[in-house]
DNA sequence: CAGTGGTCTAGACCACGAT
DNA sequence: TCGTGGTCTAGACCACTGA
């Protein structure tokens, strides 16, 4: 009669889906529980689960206990960044990658810095700061802290030929981060190495990382006027 | 002897994670497969490869039927960002929301419009323009072009005390979406409406809907001087 | 209290893909 | 080819939480 069987968890969140596209389940509204959407479906309970849990960690479902669940009164959209290393990135846009070492030092973090990575404000950390190209163009300058009291070997480090960014990630495991975005106006230096005017726009991303409750190492990237972050919805 | 059993997949995940950080099991390195961990955990398969399935989902280990399970490489952070509703982004923060209509037409779109929410280019859209504000100061331009004739009601929504990204996200589903984020300049009259100095970096976001193949609608968000895009990693 | 989702289990079959 | 992860099933117990 109809179309295909729903017996996986796909073809019941796409059936999940079609309906609440079709407003049969509209927003704000209870929908059948698991035991009964699985009988429908003539599929284990556990499928549907799989198809109900998925669907509500993106946002298009939520959930509780005993309530029951509702199709998202707002679908919240959700936008997953992968954050990869610029090598990566910039050899993923076929174009040819080169990095510089601009300066490394061991220096006394600014205050705002030392509150961010929560660490003593009297002791010294590794400084790195580099530009990224792509095809011989400036790409993005990497200014970063490192807490090299919590990363065996990078005082050793050659920094001058891998990039902190790649091997911080390779060598620096981390718990967790914090990252935010922003656009900065080009400081007439960071215009100098960015082949900018002084004033443009800059796309900004700042991002700590820690272990466990220490943190490993706190970096800004300042991309190119021009800088663009995309990805799927 | 040790620690707690490992027989929920949280437990699992976090010994895994604890093996990774340690370096018992080193990025690039394979791991044991999930037959064998769960006869050490003593759990079942499932449960093993619902703890995998998630890291790999997390960009923290690299899985391949046949090859089997590695730590990756580079552990490429996947930051989520979540997409709200302006006046809930604005409410979230404590902040009274406020919301004004600028313009709204009937109009020829750019010939750039058209290609990225591929439409024809001889045809009018529903233009919006509005201004959101958090605690009585300029937040964000928000700057739409809606595709009416996917859009049931888009012409006869009141505009004026709703905000059409609220509108749209309660009234218009849509199946996918593409969206990027980039820094600008702010133009003359940008700066008279956020408050701004001409030049001032601005936050810029870009972002289209679909349904299924066709656009319904694509807007550009322009956030005043100084905000910041925040999540975890 | 009782209904719902959250999870675990033991077993099974299958699709992919490295060798 | 055949080992590995991907998934489904049927049943069970549990945790949370609304009524």
């Amino acid at each position: 009669m109809s179309g295909q069987a729903i017996n996986n968890w796909q073809a019941v969140q796409d059936e999940v889906l079609r309906r609440i596209h079709r407003r049969e389940w509209k927003p704000g509204e209870p929908i059948p529980n698991e035991a009964d959407l699985a009988q429908e479906f003539g599929c284990a309970r556990a499928t549907v689960n799989r198809a109900l849990r998925t669907l509500a960690e993106n946002g298009i479902l939520d959930r509780r206990r005993k309530a029951g669940t509702r199709v998202a009164l707002h679908p919240v959209g959700k936008a997953t960044l992968d954050i990869p290393v610029i090598r990566h990135e910039v050899e993923a846009k076929g174009m040819c990658y080169d990095y510089r070492l601009l300066d490394r030092a061991m220096a006394r973090p600014p205050a705002q810095m030392c509150r961010q990575m929560q660490v003593a404000d009297d002791s010294d950390l590794l400084y790195v700061r580099a530009l990224h190209l792509a095809a011989r163009a400036p790409y993005v300058i990497e200014d970063r802290w490192i807490n090299h009291h919590k990363v065996a070997g990078a005082l050793d480090a050659p920094f001058a030929e891998i990039s902190a960014n790649e091997w911080l990630l390779a060598n620096a495991p981390y718990t967790h981060g914090q990252i935010s975005f922003s656009a900065r106006n080009a400081t007439p230096e960071e215009a100098a190495l960015l082949n900018a005017r002084p004033n443009d726009a800059l796309f900004w991303i700042e991002r700590t990382t820690f272990d466990h409750e220490t943190a490993i190492t706190s970096v800004t990237l300042s991309y190119a006027h021009g800088y663009r972050m995309n990805t799927e919805l």
